[in-house]
DNA sequence: AGACAAGTTTGCGTTTCCACAAACTTTGAC
DNA sequence: GTCAAAGTTTGTGGAAACGCAAACTTGTCT
């Protein structure tokens, strides 16, 4: 029925204490979902009946204020759970996730996630840590929101991601999925001028290059200087 | 050995499934904990050896920047359990607690954790819920934080405190806790003279009155009108 | 009671960054 | 290839909120 690989999860923080059989019935129980760019996976507060595990692709998780501004608190990267609600006793899911780039998922159905969690050890104890890491950069988005300027705020935004899910390549650090003037904005509590203001710069400073929504770190000692004491420049 | 009633317990989601004799036994192997008003439980980095049940008082969570600025993501009301750092996969506090007034709490080793999570029903689930609460709250917070004017952020920060721990009295919602302006900066990402001015122009509107740190709510709707729409003034 | 520390209020100049606007570039569809 | 849609760049003015400063109030300690 699946003709995955059962290394492509084995490797994987919630079933790397599992043995080959327990990695096949998971499998086994999964459907896969291919979501293309710009799609959404799930909608905030739509009824969480499903988890997903995230193999390819980049997702993005958005909010909506009650003024109807977006607001983007983090990007999933590859290997990671997502759409875990339940794990935190919630019925519906708390954001939207919408497909950065093209993605490939796992999906269960939310009820197999007790089972789970049950039966498979080390599954909930490492889906707990990636909660206790969401909970973690979030945090630390509001301390930065509450102390830095939006130059500061960018910088880091874009040094997070570029970490998180740069590749390297001959030039500098490429950022996987594309990434929109307004996304960044979102990303940081800005407007998308203020955010291609500070590209603009950048890109003439040689801290990075960005053309058609892909850019690509070529400074990041550069970068981290920008972000932690813009004023120190 | 120890005084304390069970029904203490028994109400409080974490322990509400429990039958009479798993609370005491749970009682017994804690110990209680008094802490004076400003300080501390524990500390941001410290060795997470201690998880904690706040039975009376405010608990103030706080984290420093690298810069040296303080930031208050929320504060903890009674009945919730906290530090529990362990739940996540944590070795360390990721931030520090105050006692943002004379508190009561419950303590216990934290290798308890996992025998009250396998052995209590319920009391892994409930947990979880108060982490998914916490989540929630900070990510309303960055939310905030990305969009809102500091006006709207500081009429939100109270609104949520009064709501969350406010005292019906015969003047108004008084919040329970004493909090000064410079803590209010430290939860908007503002600066006291900025909330300074804002209470200031509330007092005379009548929508709170504030002396000694002291801030009782005088018009809840007033308030709620200047959280989300402070320009429609 | 007096002195000190902590917290608050208020004024003023300055900076940051947004809002609005308009031109420009790139992408994707037909 | 052409057109529309989406995204970007850049300019200008203005408002929000900070930084600095100084006076003032309140609580606390001895």
């Amino acid at each position: 029925m699946h003709d995955l690989d059962d290394s492509l999860l084995a490797h994987l923080p919630p079933f790397s204490l599992l043995s080959g059989e327990d990695i096949r019935d998971i499998l086994n129980q999964s459907r896969t979902r291919l979501v293309p760019r710009g799609a959404s996976v799930f909608r905030e507060g739509d009824n969480a009946t499903t988890f997903y595990l995230l193999l390819d692709g980049y997702v993005r998780v958005e909010r909506l204020t009650q003024d109807g501004d977006r607001v983007i608190p983090l990007h999933i990267p590859p290997g990671q759970l997502f759409g875990i609600a339940a794990a935190l006793g919630k019925e519906t899911y708390p954001a939207t996730a919408v497909a950065a780039s093209d993605c490939v998922a796992l999906e269960w159905p939310m009820r197999l996630w007790t089972k789970f969690a049950d039966n498979y050890p080390g599954f909930a104890t490492e889906t707990y840590k990636i909660v206790g890491a969401r909970l973690e950069e979030v945090s630390r988005r509001v301390m930065e929101l509450a102390t830095q300027r939006v130059e500061q705020r960018v910088a880091c935004a874009l040094l997070t991601i570029a970490n998180q899910s740069g590749k390297q390549t001959a030039s500098g650090l490429q950022i996987e999925f594309p990434l929109t003037r307004r996304e960044i904005s979102e990303m940081t509590g800005s407007t998308l001028h203020t955010v291609s203001r500070l590209l603009s710069v950048w890109q003439t400073d040689g801290v990075l290059v960005s053309q058609n929504k892909r850019i690509c770190v070529l400074d990041i000692a550069k970068l981290k200087k920008l972000a932690h004491a813009a004023n120190v420049a």
